[in-house]
DNA sequence: ATAAGCATGTAAGGAGTTACATGATTCT
DNA sequence: AGAATCATGTAACTCCTTACATGCTTAT
């Protein structure tokens, strides 16, 4: 349930499919789970250290003297299934995107424009992402067991990415009606209005929400 | 930029729409902008604080002696702008649901279905929450002006929430067929084959990822 | 009266990021 | 020889959550 284990869950998961050092470890998560997981450096090798300290992992000098492979213990598989089977906590939603759409009347037409158009570039972005994924994926024959579980995880990019790409292009017309709409209104400045901190009433409303 | 300064957003654009208590400003958080941002209570006191000292807002005693409203100064509103101008700082990704499917084959494939069950039943939540949020949006008359932006970022919930949808309803379809692919390889054992703990091989896999 | 909800704050602690320090190895 | 990359770790700091402490007001 706290936090950290979902660090360890992610870390032993890793090393089921195939031991590394911490470096690696680093790189796997950042590049094979990165659309859904992050790990921050600082958090990778004191998880690792707990580990050890555990027995759910075992290091094993190799190569140079100064680089350790990190390989599971059966006690670390089985901590790992345990892991799994809790119930995933729900993160707290932070997007920024929306926060600032939300308060878009006091952001500006323009910018909010802006903002979507980028949230649109980033959602296309991924998808060409989870194309290489998938690819990738396909094309690695020692991955064939996890294979059909980790297509859902592309699928689900997938999905998401697509639906990003989709409200974008609603939001984005919905956007050029209302700028329409404050051109009828002042048909006589159809240039950038400009009217930043032009209506000084942010006084009293009497609602917001029921 | 530092994550603070999204919460000082959050609230100064929450003051913007209308003043309030503390308390209240947490509620109207919770309910209005639940579906995309987060507050916890420990953080919105001591930023009302701080936004107070920098005369970003003002309390006015009110009611009771020990309740105080908050109000927006027109420092305030400016401030409010400045920070919606800033970029989006993209939120690190934590899915944990992501993370149990990428290693359902540790997991198991019964495991993974009941977790997709869940997510497909709490996006179809949120539809409905999406749906109850626009009529109460359109039903306040004192929204107007935000109204347009306001209803940006319900229609964002529910694609999303559409996505998952769609996306679940592809992975139990998914799920099922790799449940039958099974048993057609052990014919002899048509209940659940429990083989948790069986294929004690964690050993050397070799590529994960590429 | 008493329970539920409104209201304000603080303190302790855990989580997570960033930057720093250090050195080995490999490529050019 | 020098640069880039691999590799390991620590320390400081920010952020955030949770739990606690307190007391008022309103409904039952």
């Amino acid at each position: 349930m706290p936090r950290s284990e979902q660090t360890q869950t992610a870390i032993l998961g890793a090393l089921s499919i195939m031991p590394m050092t911490g470096y690696a470890l680093r790189e796997e998560i950042r590049d094979t789970l990165g659309h859904f997981w992050s790990e921050s450096f600082g958090q990778i090798y004191p998880a690792l250290a707990e580990l050890e300290r555990q027995s759910l992992v075992e290091r094993s000098a190799e190569g140079g003297s100064r680089s350790h492979t990190f390989a599971l213990t059966p006690a670390g598989l089985l901590r790992l299934r345990e892991l799994l089977a809790e119930p995933p906590q729900q993160e707290k939603p932070r997007n920024g995107l929306l926060l600032r759409l939300f308060f878009g009347s006091q952001l500006g037409a323009e910018a909010t424009r802006r903002l979507v158009l980028d949230a649109r570039e980033k959602a296309k972005a991924q998808l060409t992402q989870m194309d290489v994924a998938r690819r990738s994926l396909l094309d690695d024959a020692s991955l064939a067991d996890q294979a059909p579980y980790i297509l859902l995880t592309i699928s689900a990019g997938e999905h998401s990415a697509r639906a990003s790409i989709a409200w974008a292009n609603e939001a984005l017309a919905e956007l050029a009606m209302m700028a329409e709409a404050v051109m009828l209104e002042a048909p006589e400045a159809p240039n950038t209005p400009d009217d930043r901190d032009a209506p000084e009433t942010p006084s009293a409303r009497n609602s917001f929400g029921s």
